[in-house]
DNA sequence: GAGTGGTCTAGACCACACG
DNA sequence: GTGTGGTCTAGACCACTCG
């Protein structure tokens, strides 16, 4: 039954209590402290490994109205937001970068709702793997940050991951077919597929950036679930 | 400097401190026992507190090494794997499902490696949003589940994700171009640039299923920061 | 070897939500 | 009102890893 009970011993029980349907969807499984009288450990530990449990979509919980296995557990997809030239290099390929226009110049309608009218700068790169085109990185950027700062050697991508931190953003991925613009600059023919990533973040002090990543045909980007 | 100290506060305090740069990039920040004095609570309310930020990728923490600011901070993106008439009714749509195959068949030669040979269950199928389609499910199946469930009615989607529990999955997103035979099942112009998600999720006791869901153009999946 | 985070305990009080 | 999870505390021991 019992004896050496960690936090993730109890959670490794519970879950397979879950897998195997003694507590079965839809079920309020035991509270706490008969958990842990039962596991013979304290409540805190108890706590701890069903806290991790819910945080995973594994059960749901709430005060008063105890802890139940969902009927339709939610479970969430993590990637991790990097840094293009690592991601390539992580891929065992050598990272190339060539900035290709650096200006202010007024925001496209669209973003307006995102970014504010005002002009922005407005950054260009392409991402090279092994010299073949990687992914071109689209960018806006709140001029008042970075000034001074050139990307020519360093892309926008990477300075901004270690100089500016920001306290919201959203994610988009989509797809897009290649324009001639496109193409040429990522060496593919004109209509090719290309997975595409919107991504904006803002500080409380207003909005960051902007910035649309379309990769090359053929790229994927893998998840952990 | 002490007085209500919860561990969001000091969650709140300590993220203060690295966006101010009071704790810059590289720092190593002081250990649980001096800030639990400093903020006036017990050290199991720092550590908390500082797990929490570190599971955020806001700190690095290592036993003996201390807690230190990461110089690139590796935020994490994460998206709920939903079920897709849920995902359509979410957008204030009207869901609708339409199967288009199912049957044993010999297993793809490129899905060897994650399925294993022998033939599984095929299912193809077509989920629309207002009466217009909006993602094709192509699926091979263990045989071994769902015996004698028919998917005409509910989706292997909607059924799996509330009557089988998986231990492990991957998942990535790509771009596809549009064949003949998705352009006419998705009611798109040939070559058109298709936002395409693929899964594969293992239980201990063997492969459960391998799907591609190709979404019709335009679709966006938005992700959390 | 020694410093630091990781975890457990036993008890206590609080906040919330259900009846 | 009352039951349940959420959290805090003070102390203790352990595990990892750096020097």
């Amino acid at each position: 039954m019992s004896g050496a009970t960690g936090w993730q011993d109890v959670r490794d029980e519970a879950l397979r209590r879950i897998r195997a349907r003694i507590w079965a969807p839809g079920d309020r499984i035991p509270d706490e402290a008969a958990l842990a009288a039962e596991l013979g450990c304290a409540r805190a530990t108890v706590n701890r490994a069903l806290r991790d449990l819910a945080e995973a979509g594994h059960l749901e919980r709430r005060r008063k109205g105890g802890t139940r296995v969902p009927l339709t557990p939610v479970r969430k997809a993590t990637f991790a937001i990097a840094i293009i030239r690592q991601d390539i290099a992580a891929r065992g390929q050598r990272p190339g970068y060539r900035l290709l226009g650096d200006g202010l110049a007024p925001v496209p309608e669209p973003l307006w709702p995102l970014l504010g009218p005002g002009p922005m700068r407005h950054i260009t790169a392409l991402h090279l793997a092994d010299e073949a085109p990687f992914c071109l990185e689209d960018r806006w950027l709140n001029p008042a940050l970075a000034e001074g700062v050139a990307f020519d050697r360093i892309s926008a991508n990477e300075w901004l991951v270690g100089n500016v931190s920001f306290t919201e953003g959203t994610l988009a991925f989509h797809a897009l077919a290649a324009d001639a613009g496109l193409a040429q600059r990522l060496a593919c023919p004109p209509g090719s597929a290309l997975l595409t990533l919107d991504r904006v973040t803002r500080a409380e002090t207003g909005p960051i950036t902007w910035v649309r990543l379309v990769y090359a045909p053929g790229h994927r980007v893998e998840a952990g679930l």
